[in-house]
DNA sequence: AGCCCTATGTGACTTGCCTCACAAAAACAG
DNA sequence: CTGTTTTTGTGAGGCAAGTCACATAGGGCT
């Protein structure tokens, strides 16, 4: 295949593939078509060939794709064979909860600073040992421990001020879950976690029917 | 404008429209042009006049659109003038967390009831007052109470169950923060929250750069 | 070894969304 | 009252993404 843009669409699904893939792993099932995964995910089998064939030939032809293999493969595509270093600011209860959830770690990512703005918590021990840092550490603590992505879990109206931080830091990409559109430089890689949009988009359809 | 099929994304844009609005009527600005919501919003002006213009015209013509006005508009379109009861399963860290978070309240949003399948939660009294319910009770609660929006906090393999409870609740919407692609009845809206996926996709940027 | 069956890989088509560009309209100034 | 300026509303064009359909290739069975 040549060289062609790969729409942004297609990486999120690779990653739905690849969840759905370590169910079937799980459950032991050794082969796959592209029919039933397509099922399991909710998209069109040839969506999901074509998905595939912007990073090469990962099927057999009349048998299907080797779970195992192929969810290695999608994992590799992904860059989730490493370990991705995390910081994360604002450790109120959203902040917590995430620092706490299990998918995180799961993946291959990991928190190795954490940071907020209320002395009240700054120098305290989270249940994972980590200890909250003051925002104004931000710089030093991220190259010290080398964190590639920032996470923002503070109210909207401190989340540009973050993030302005977290590039000044050299983090390479931001996990927003501030309500707000950050702005940042060009090529620097913001993704969106945003609720209250998704529940408008509820509220909108359900009004309408 | 004669009937014409909404695109999705213009239903996402209205909602972020409508943030950047509020920030601008606490700001005292009287009136918006599309050029500077624009700005605000990281979108093209005729993006955002294309969008307003399925519903209707908002604007003044040389002068542009009148903020009180127009968040007024855009929040009746997305069905944000009136309470919108939810029911929350699993009162994990995230649950609690998301109970607890502004933006939920602050938008016309209320939860009303709160469901766990563990025993020592149920009974539970929450911060806000609300006690948690057994997940056998969600049928009876959730009709009770007047849930119209279902909230899933559970870990992913419990999730189609609980969907599918709330489903046969008389729920008209999931707002799904497991990670899984829950199956619902043709007709169901479900909107994923998935955190895990907007990860991946800064990894597949930042490892492919 | 040859045939059949199944599921991939992919070119062509279709759809839908976004951007551009301009005409219509409203306010204000002279 | 007329001209100028500004910014909306919108038709047309272009581009990206998803779907369809089929040729292709591999495995298994006789």
């Amino acid at each position: 295949m040549k060289f062609m843009k790969i729409p942004a669409a297609t990486i999120t699904r690779l990653s739905i593939y690849s969840r759905a893939l370590e169910g079937l792993v799980t459950e032991g099932v050794p082969v796959v078509s592209s029919k039933k995964l397509a099922e399991l995910c909710g998209v069109n089998p040839a969506q999901i060939r074509k998905d595939l064939a912007y990073f090469g030939q990962f099927g057999v032809r009349g048998v299907g794709y080797y779970v195992k293999e192929l969810l290695f493969d999608i994992k590799k595509i992904l860059g989730l064979n490493k370990q991705w270093n995390l910081a994360i600011v604002g450790m109120g209860n959203l902040g917590c909860a995430l620092m706490a959830h299990e998918n995180f770690t799961k993946q291959g990512y990991r928190f190795v600073a954490a940071f907020d703005n209320d002395p009240m918590k700054v120098g305290l021990k989270l249940a994972t040992g980590l200890p909250v840092h003051a925002v104004s550490d931000l710089a030093a603590m991220c190259a010290e421990q080398d964190a590639e992505i920032g996470v923002i879990c503070t109210p909207a109206d401190v989340a540009q001020d973050i993030a302005n931080k977290f590039v000044d830091a050299g983090v390479k990409g931001i996990l927003n879950f501030a309500p707000t559109q950050i702005q940042v430089p060009k090529g620097f890689k913001v993704e969106n976690v945003d609720f209250t949009v998704k529940l408008d988009n509820l509220a909108y359809h359900l009004t309408s029917v």
